[in-house]
DNA sequence: CTTTGCACTACTGTATACAGAAGACCGGAG
DNA sequence: CTCCGGTCTTCTGTATACAGTAGTGCAAAG
């Protein structure tokens, strides 16, 4: 048996024409050069992309699949129009995976994956201090990955995964949310108050910090998204926040 | 305005022959006549079912994404092997879900769903009293999905949904699981007691019951798994229920 | 003026065909 | 005898082509 060399680093698997076209259409929405209800007609996207129909077709599925997207047979493929209860669900979702992973990663927390948490946490104050604000987006989801990962649950991954696209497409649609209303270094601050909850594997401090967490993201964008809304709107989102 | 007529049943969509093929090659793994680990060969399978290989690709890619085949770039689909830690995720992950989704539902159930709850009970009764007991899983399934809909919440559905098909991969593994060993009878009364404890909005006791449902299916089937197993994989599965 | 029927257009669903990569098998060298 | 290299087969990835359906607009009848 030779002599242990640690772990080489994956080789990447050249992506396909499928892969490439669904981060190229997922980019394109989220950045709103398509718009929630629009219809994604195959051979237009083909033409741009300058794929056939073929790969085009898979990276549509793939997209219905984390929801982004929405299928009806014959009719073809529109992007998902997010309505209150959408968002609702999204948040909600989020939330309780993050629960969700937390309890099952609590007895025994994994070091190794610890230190991932810590790492991407590092990476994030760099990121806040030059002001880079989709990067510092990008990086909190990296870092909430982490903390998903402490789980070593693949399928609570790969829910939280998909699920996260749905949120940057909500985060999108009113992307003037998080716009000089969010301090970025207060943002990480918030972050690295999470991971010092985290490794005291007190479960319930650690549910109340999330929830604290989850309630500082999601009023200020949920209240950018109804600001000058209707009575309605209002109170939906008072039931949501009395509801959890 | 016309006058209100109720709802017109949904017409039922012809199915495409991607949507067909995906139910026959999922009919076809659970009932064993394709093996886990074993590769799935995309003109193997047009001869089979009749059709081409565009509706046979999109069909496997849906069975990839509710997670009971396994696509690998340029090598092929193969039907999922499940390792110990898998058969760990998704029980845990059911359970959770189902907890996930209870937490939500609780302030204020709505009559109207838990309604469906009791019909879906009701329709157990005579399947167990006729020992179908592949229809009792299909039945106890349609409970278990009827409470997850207490929640409102397509997306928990959803996950739900494509859960399951994996749990009962699981189970058609090991499908001398629950032969002989399962009370029919007393499979629905535990089923029925869950609905009763769910009426008293009780978050505790609700969960506790849950619980303990999940055991009493779960500990069958994996002790069952087990069976003249290593040290390993019993120390495994103690494991995993001291932890849960 | 409203409504119904019809034809047309455009798009999705499906089939066939080709290119390129991965694995198997065989032959030869060390 | 073992191991490396090469060739061949098989299968996936991708492109092109056709069929069938849904939606739209117009025209004619009530």
């Amino acid at each position: 048996m030779p002599p242990h060399r640690g772990h080489l680093p994956q080789v990447e698997q050249p992506a396909s024409l499928a892969e490439l076209a669904r981060t190229a259409i997922e980019r394109a929405i989220l950045a709103g050069t398509y718009l929630p209800g629009e219809r994604l007609v195959e051979e237009r996207l083909c033409e741009h992309l300058g794929i056939s129909r073929p790969p085009l077709r898979e990276a549509l599925r793939q997209l219905s699949f984390t929801g982004i997207v929405e299928h009806t047979p014959r009719k073809g493929v529109r992007v998902m129009a997010m309505t209150q209860h959408d968002v609702y669900e999204i948040l909600t979702f989020r939330r309780e995976l993050e629960r969700m992973a937390l309890r099952l990663a609590l007895p025994g927390l994994d070091p190794g994956r610890l230190d991932e948490c810590r790492a991407a946490l590092e990476r994030m104050w760099p990121v806040a201090e030059a002001g880079d604000e989709g990067g510092l987006v990008a990086a909190g989801f990296e870092f909430h990955l982490s903390v998903i990962r402490l789980a070593h649950h693949k399928r609570i991954e790969q829910a939280f995964r998909s699920m996260s696209l749905q949120l940057q497409l909500c985060m999108a649609m009113n992307n003037r949310v998080r716009r000089d209303v969010e301090d970025l270094k207060g943002n990480v601050q918030r972050h690295e108050e999470l991971l010092a909850v985290i490794v005291t594997e007190d479960r319930d401090r650690i549910e109340a910090a999330f929830d604290a967490h989850g309630n500082a993201t999601f009023v200020r964008a949920s209240l950018d998204e109804l600001e000058g809304g209707s009575n309605q709107s209002a109170k939906w989102f008072a039931g949501f926040l009395d509801r959890h």
